[in-house]
RNA sequence: CGGAGUGUAGCUCAGUCUGGCUAGAGCGCCUGGUUUGGGACCAGGAAGUCGGGGGUUCGAAUCCCUCCACUCCGACCA
């Protein structure tokens, strides 16, 4: 490709509106246009590296036996409400009627589909197991895109779903995707750190994310550098310390207007630890109170998870005061109105300060397995945080950012049970298919990698997801220098080279910019000076240097960098 | 959905507070010339419903009302 035949554009200066480096060089690159908030437009360059992505992703799910097929963006509402997620999904789901009234929706994902799809043809125990997979547009109205292609609306999913006869068959499946995700990762140049997830809305029981560890990442992660442990903190599980404090009776103290946990301890002169933090949620129309170690936080997903909630939101005042709880000197004693879920840490903690349900009071001293009456449920509910123990060898946990790149879910028979993908065993008995499901988004993995791989003058692709794999430019408009550029382009072209040429009539200053913002791995130019000794400039995009090498062995060099 | 902010040329922005000539600059783009190794220089040129609507006023990019779009923080997130 010739970069004058090519529809493109760099900027010179990024637009106000972005942020993140990805964002930044996606934009100045000429990569992607935004077209509205969480929609963007991929130009030729952006659309050539994410291809290449996808073609990584698809050798690597052929290689587990995935077989690619293609399922419709646009469903019937019917279709989910099958599975019971047209009524559990909020406004994220877009839902429209078409031009008979009838309710439809844009697929967010496809997990629906593809059960209809299976359903109509999975028979027997023959023809299990297989996997089918798709690159998909999917369409999520989320609240708050952001972050150029990290976190959008409408965006490219690759997203796979394994069909079994046995939980075995499963288990033995997922760890063949879980190695074939590590295996995508390190090939466009990320090293991923895999950890355990919550399976949401998608049911099952196991589920891993493949996550890049990253500052500007929008997830929390909980690792153990001692034992290699890493988790979602939303569900990440941890070794309580639990307060231990003076055995004293419990004992009221004056608080005038100090609500808070920070107002509280410093007012009393006391660590966060030995308070207790009263949470009140609103959980289907009902008062739960939660409580965890002043310094810790509630994770509202454990909670969900463990009241198997549908809709769970901190409570308003009304709903608090009704049930007989005071906002902001909550405690479990004395209350009778509302279930009560206590952390672990606090079950066996002593001396610790909790509301006394009594405006400017708190009770100090309480030792909660002794004072909480009438009752309460112990659990583990507290989010965790570094410093925390690591469940499984005690040492302290540190917490990082990621950006989830992927995901793989053991799903179970969630969707083939609601929605009849059934099959026949060999004893002649009917049971519902054993899936797995395995998404990764393609765009947002384009940008993760200049997240992780860029310098002040743009993108460094590795070779294996570039544009192109090498640029050549010429620097002079004269013709001896032109026609040995056009005659390197066109050898390397016949070599079986991916290659660009910036043919232009530009000064040098201009094409060596626009390759920095392109991130081409390989640029070789044709100059005047070079070519007086018959020789050409060498130089890797991640390198300052170049080298000079002669026009004989170029072509050489350039397939032996390709396949090194 | 809460909080904060921004909207003037393709991009970056000035002008708005304190209303007043024909709405500006740099970059980019077009034409001609001069240049030619890390975003050159000179001359000329095209390009704007000043986010939309309504109002106040002799007069609105500027003041008021309202709607919209976009960004960031938070909530939410298969």
């Amino acid at each position: 490709m010739k970069v004058s035949n090519f529809f493109f554009n760099t900027l010179r200066e990024a637009p106000s509106d972005a942020a993140l480096k990805s964002h930044i060089y996606l934009l100045r690159g000429g990569f992607i246009k935004q077209s509205s908030t969480g929609i963007y437009s991929i130009m030729p360059i952006g659309l050539r590296v994410l291809r290449k992505i996808e073609d990584i992703i698809r050798t690597e799910m052929n290689e587990v036996g995935g077989l690619e097929m293609d399922l419709p963006l646009v469903q019937t509402a019917e279709l989910w409400s099958e599975s019971g997620r047209y009524q559990i999904i909020g406004e994220e789901l877009l839902r429209f009627k078409d031009r008979t009234g009838h309710p439809m929706v844009l697929a967010m994902t496809h997990e629906e589909a593809v059960t209809d799809l299976v359903r109509s043809v999975l028979s027997s125990y023959k023809q299990l197991p297989f996997m089918l997979y798709q690159f998909k547009i999917k369409y999520r109205d989320e609240a708050r895109a952001r972050g150029g292609l990290i976190r959008v609306r409408e965006f490219i999913m690759k997203d796979a779903y394994s069909f079994h006869s046995t939980q075995e068959d499963l288990d033995q499946y997922y760890q063949r995707v879980y190695d074939a995700y590590v295996r995508i990762f390190r090939r466009v140049g990320i090293e991923p750190v895999v950890v355990q997830s919550d399976t949401g809305i998608m049911g099952g029981k196991v589920a891993h994310e493949f996550m890049l560890d990253t500052p500007n990442g929008e997830d929390y992660l909980i690792l153990c550098n001692h034992c290699g442990l890493q988790a979602n903190r939303e569900i990440a599980t941890f070794a309580r310390k639990p307060y231990q404090g003076k055995d004293l009776p419990l004992e009221k103290v004056a608080t005038p207007s100090k609500q808070s946990i920070e107002e509280v301890s410093t007012f009393l002169g006391i660590p966060a630890e030995a308070t207790a933090k009263c949470v009140f949620f609103d959980v289907d129309g009902k008062l739960v109170t939660a409580l965890v170690p002043g310094h810790l936080e509630i994770s509202e997903v454990k909670l969900r998870n463990l009241l198997k909630a549908k809709l769970l939101v901190p409570a308003d005042d009304a709903l608090i005061r009704k049930s007989g709880m005071i906002p902001g000197y909550g405690s479990p004693i004395g209350c009778t109105q509302t279930r009560v879920i206590i952390d672990e840490a606090l079950a066996s903690a002593k001396d610790v300060v909790v509301g006394a349900n009594e405006e400017g009071f708190h009770y100090a001293h309480c030792v909660p397995a002794r004072d909480f009456t009438p009752g309460y449920e112990v659990a583990d509910l507290a989010q965790a945080d570094s410093g925390c123990g690591c469940p499984s060898c005690g040492k302290d946990l540190t917490s990082t950012r990621g950006i989830e790149l992927g995901n793989i879910f053991k799903l179970g028979t969630k969707f083939s049970e609601s929605m009849g993908a059934k099959f026949l065993d060999e004893s002649s008995k009917q049971q519902p298919a054993i899936m797995g499901c395995y998404g990764i988004g393609v765009g947002r993995l384009m940008a993760s990698v200049i997240e992780q791989s860029h310098d002040d003058w743009g993108p460094i692709w590795p070779k294996s997801i570039a544009p192109f794999q090498v640029l050549v430019v010429s620097l002079a408009k004269d013709e001896p220098v032109m026609q040995a550029a056009d005659k390197l382009y066109k050898d390397l072209q016949d070599a079986g080279v991916d290659v660009l040429y910036d043919d232009r009539p530009e000064r040098a200053g201009v094409k060596f910019k626009d390759a920095d913002l392109w991130g081409i791995p390989c640029r070789i130019s044709v100059g005047a000076k070079g070519l007086a000794e018959g020789k050409v400039e060498w130089k890797l995009r991640k390198q300052k240097d170049f080298e000079l090498i002669s026009l004989q062995e170029i072509v050489d060099k350039t397939l032996g960098w390709i396949t090194e």
